[in-house]
DNA sequence: CAGTGGTCTAGACCACTCA
DNA sequence: GAGTGGTCTAGACCACTGC
């Protein structure tokens, strides 16, 4: 229960000296830190030793190394504040926070439903969807891929404005005349599958936050469910009451 | 920008069939799998690549090893829904899933506020707070550690009632006559501090959520500023709106 | 005591980047 | 081609668990 575990913990130290510089300013954000070869001479210890500081520091979001350059230190995330009502969107939170953003449409298919997106949107056995693949960008660097289901129904001839895709909220706004409204979402923290991290350029121990969500048409009935995946150490979700 | 990485990746196969046997059920849950010597016989590969197969899959929440023991896989961790209002606490949400719970007071101190809290909670330089630390449980395993502020003058002698700590809010509603409203709230994913490792008994790659919230006194004012950091492969928060 | 996972060394080859 | 990080081997000692 009550674990000492100190002791001849060399990397834990050298990654410790590590983020002590880069907080203190000595390894200046977007720079490099020395390089492997020359922190085991720094520190007169094998290169396994070293490569299980950097793991560490990976993990702790520090830093990201990169094959054949080096090992950056990562921009401090101030992380974005992301409000959460029945009406905030995505490009409004991001003018709000005073941010360059911009969507872009990864993949589109309509077909049927899965059985969780079926009763999410109240959907009977034989109706159809479109699914769309969102990648989202702030300051030109991918923050979010979201899942967004939508009944055939309600957007019917969707492929037609998938071409020219700014906004999926531009999109029905101007061609179906409504505006989404937040029902319910559900928070988690998680981490990257494969395809998230290669996506959104993380390394897998990065955590994210997946948000679940259902939009209401302004009559009331289920209109869209998606499921976000967001770099949870740039986000803050904010909620009121 | 599209890598391709594949190729001789022994770690990640070693991961990948590991991972199969699991979801299979050939490895059972809460039991061992292969030791790392008995895994580097079967893959006859080096015992520092088992050890990078294990590492992806502690990271990705699979398994947990413990020194000495083994390599146990861990325990389906359906999440527990968390629902968020304005109303809602910890043990009505357990009682609502049918949980087992209780909360221990890992700690207590009347201090000066830090310029965070005293700005949530709308306090003048020289006010006094109380600052708890409270550890909770789920089934007897520990689920999150909350830090909670108070404002000295709303709880006077409130270390009176410490002693049989049970619950925060019995003890306000007991002797305060008063329950606190949520008033927001904010989500992040992040990673456990060493503290937090130790005391979720978690490893430092499993991702928590961190929950700030400021609650108010029924009468408006804010009363309560909480951090609660939970485990984030075990729980779901939902918000309604 | 034997078996387990945790740390560390020494050295190899590879894939990638950049000048 | 020199330098970087990514993968892998071979072998060592340690701390901890259980019988």
């Amino acid at each position: 229960m009550f674990k000492v575990r100190e002791e001849s913990l060399q990397h834990l130290e050298i990654a410790e000296y590590l983020i002590k510089n880069i907080r203190s300013g000595t390894f200046g954000v977007n720079e490099k830190i020395p390089s492997e070869n020359e922190l085991c001479r720094q520190f007169q210890v094998n290169r396994h030793t070293v490569r299980q500081a950097i793991a560490r520091m990976t993990n702790l979001g520090w830093v990201t190394p990169l094959q054949g350059k080096g090992c950056y230190v990562n921009s401090l995330t101030r992380p974005i504040q992301y409000v959460l009502s029945s009406k905030t969107r995505f490009s409004e939170n991001m003018e709000n926070n005073g941010l360059k953003h911009k969507s872009k449409l990864l993949d589109w298919k309509k077909e049927r439903p899965t059985e969780e997106e079926r009763v999410n949107l109240e959907l009977s056995e034989d109706e159809m969807v479109y699914r769309l693949e969102i990648l989202r960008y702030v300051d030109e660097k991918p923050i979010s891929i979201t899942t967004t289901v939508m009944p055939d129904k309600e957007v019917p001839f969707l492929e037609a404005y998938l071409n020219e895709f700014k906004s999926l909220y531009s999109i029905l706004l101007e061609h179906y005349q409504f505006r989404p409204i937040r029902f319910r979402s559900t928070f988690q923290a998680s981490l990257p599958m494969l395809r998230d991290s290669e996506l959104l350029e993380i390394p897998e121990s990065i955590p994210i936050v997946q948000i679940e969500s259902v939009m209401n048409h302004p009559s009331g009935s289920p209109i869209e469910y998606s499921v976000a995946r967001i770099r949870g150490d740039m986000h803050k979700c904010l909620v009121e009451f």
